[in-house]
RNA sequence: GGGUAGUUACCAGAGUGGCCAAAUGGGGCAGACUGUAAAUCUGCUGGCUUACGCCUACGGUGGUUCGAAUCCAUCACUACCCA
């Protein structure tokens, strides 16, 4: 994998760049669809690269562990044979399910013992276990295996945490350096920063990564419950250590607003559940705040759900249908608000690229940030 | 024409003397959701009121009772059965 900065912004951390992977560009700032099971939930795939514009998508390691398996992702021949998503991919380690599965797992030194959230089967998740995982469903970009702590711990809770994320991490570069591709093209394994909200913490785990000389880098345990200034204040904390001239990724963030804060920090690639999940429950993100379309306010408005949308879907149905199809609780309606909200999302940080290669981005960004922390 | 069962909030439907402005489900109205155990979850849903509380309400009317959605009488209506 390769990272190439086409543009530094003259204001700001931003940058716009380009990351090559064996399955194609990147263009970055970008944001990924999560496909945790190896399916963006509701979104069929010619629409995700057609209309949306995805560049990249997500997987999930503990997930598609469970299911399929690892033996049908080999017979298949990879992930991206098995779901016909020829882009590139990425996959997560589990280590955020070490987080939002706390309630059925045990962490130790040696590894996560995961209860299945499926049938309750007991599967031990080590760093090794990830990495080979992780082979065997062959993204272009692999994550090490960390334990995300909540937003809320404390001092000491984070720091043991992070020196316990710090050893896993050696494990996964050594496990990962051992083995080899298992479909012909190349893998790259990102670290993750943690140290929850405590900033000697973070930059304790920055510097320990950028010594690691990854190809690639990443932000974890954050959006997890601590205030967003905090948020903002690791972002800038852990960037100003994390190599210049290599990707940084923020994971599982966030609104459009987090997107826009991250990238004028030096972010290059994000995450998150929000586009999808926010829309299968009837949240609409638009350049101009977001919309509940469940509300009564709808009921009899046709205009187009976004008249100057990215997508396909905002000039091609109403407000007041789509309003009508979540009350129905027709399945179309969480495919139109999925599809909307993921190809807003990728405009937005095409947008922000744009800007960044034209050198307004500082002055876009805050017109922007207003227009889009309205409630419409 | 005869018989039986019933009539409760937007709908369905519990409740058969005080703990009832009245279970539960649906619907409705809002809110939440950040590396997806999520097509999920939470709150509200007679009126006035911040609250206490007051008022109006369990088909209509009249009665019994300290007290009635609940008991009695009567009227109206509905469903089913028999002719």
């Amino acid at each position: 994998m390769k990272f190439r900065i086409v543009q530094t912004d003259t204001g700001s951390a931003a940058r716009a760049g380009v990351v090559s992977t064996a399955h194609g560009d990147i263009e970055t700032p970008i944001f990924m669809p999560v496909g945790t099971l190896g399916a963006v939930k509701a979104v069929q795939m010619p629409e995700l690269k057609e209309d949306i514009k995805a560049q990249i998508i997500l997987g999930n390691t503990y997930h598609l562990y469970l299911r399929p398996g690892t033996e049908v992702l080999e017979k298949a021949g990879g992930l991206h044979k098995f779901n016909s998503f020829d882009r590139p991919m990425l996959t997560d380690s589990g280590g955020f399910q070490v987080f939002s599965l706390s309630a059925i797992r045990k962490l130790r030194e040696e590894g996560v013992e995961f209860r299945s959230h499926i049938d309750g089967s007991k599967h031990i998740f080590t760093p090794e276990r990830v990495m080979d995982i992780q082979r065997s469903i062959g993204a272009d970009i692999i994550m090490a295996f960390d334990e995300c702590p909540p937003g809320t711990s404390d001092y000491e809770y984070a720091r043991k945490s992070l020196h316990l994320t710090q050893r896993w991490l050696d494990r996964c570069i050594e496990r990962f350096a051992a083995t080899e591709p298992k479909y012909g093209y190349e893998q790259t394994l990102f670290p993750i920063v943690q140290g929850c909200v405590y900033p000697e913490l973070r930059r304790e785990a920055a510097k320990y990564i950028a010594d690691k000389g990854a190809d690639g880098n990443a932000i974890g345990g954050l959006a997890v419950g601590e205030p967003t200034e905090k948020m903002y204040e690791m972002i800038e904390v852990v960037n100003e250590i994390l190599p210049q001239d290599k990707p940084r990724y923020l994971m599982g963030v966030g609104t459009p607003v987090n997107l826009l804060e991250a990238i004028e920090r030096g972010v290059d690639m994000f995450d998150c559940v929000m586009p999808t999940r926010n829309g299968r429950n009837g949240m609409i993100f638009t350049k101009n705040g977001i919309m509940n379309m469940r509300n009564k306010k709808w009921e009899f408005d046709f205009e187009p759900i976004e008249a100057d949308g990215a997508s396909y879907v905002d000039n091609l149905y109403s407000r007041a249908y789509l309003r009508h199809l979540f009350h129905a609780q027709e399945l179309l309606a969480m495919q139109i608000a999925s599809v909307h909200n993921l190809a807003f999302y990728l405009w937005l940080v095409g947008e922000a690229r744009q800007h960044i290669l034209k050198g307004d981005f500082s002055s876009w960004k805050k017109e922007m940030t207003t227009r889009l922390s309205q409630r419409l």
